[in-house]
DNA sequence: CTAGAGGGTCACGTTAGCGTGAGGGTCAAT
DNA sequence: ATTGACCCTCACGCTAACGTGACCCTCTAG
């Protein structure tokens, strides 16, 4: 498929399908007049880079973890270096919640 | 005390300090020759502006936090609403804490 | 053959939270 | 009076993930 029908079909933008592109975690064939050819697992590998930019990591991190997640490249070496990337990451998000919780508290703390 | 001793005590860097005043985060009494005079619990309100931006919240957000966390201005429906804002910000945390969780145990799952 | 829809590559604009000089007063001490 | 430690105000630089034209090519239909 064309870049627009991907655009389409998964809601994000042509700008940042090209932008991925741009960042090696979505690259795909060219036609023979330079158009940009998206097979038909693309949707599903745009999704998960847009959950993994949601969760707040970078395009570094992604790219590194995409192969991995799709069961592409078997190193379990740099597989389980991301699940310990991931954990922490999660780990760190725990801990902002949690401060914003005690604020939260603090608040209410005020109010009585 | 001067920014330079604020700076110290705090960790914070002059250009940060002088940034949070940009942002009406945390505004210091002038001396007649200019120079910025911090008060005495000017260290805990620069600990309470790092901890809520490394939490994720933006100027504004905290600008308008601030003087209900430290017991000014007690508008209770500001201070209401705050609450309100800063448990949406934690559930946010909370998915994207998920999220990597998920795609965690996703690479687990390769791994078999 | 001409119009329109869609595709391509630059390349600058945007937001946030500072970093990093440039150029220049201020203050205490020697 | 000169050094050195601080202070001031611009004001441009940087990173990230795109938005937004500008300008040109390609393909299909009437």
């Amino acid at each position: 498929m064309l870049i627009g029908e991907l655009s389409e079909r998964t809601g994000v933008s042509r700008r940042a399908l090209r932008y991925y592109e741009e960042q090696g975690l979505l690259v795909p064939e060219r036609a023979c007049n330079g158009y940009r050819v998206y097979s038909g697992d693309a949707p599903l590998i745009v999704a998960q880079i847009q959950g993994l930019y949601a969760a707040g990591l970078d395009s570094d991190a992604i790219r590194q973890y995409l192969p991995c997640a799709r069961g592409r490249t078997p190193d379990l070496e740099m597989c389980a270096e991301l699940r310990t990337h991931l954990s922490g990451r999660a780990a760190e998000l725990g801990t902002q919640a949690e401060t914003l919780i005690r604020q939260r508290e603090a608040i209410l703390a005020h109010l009585s």
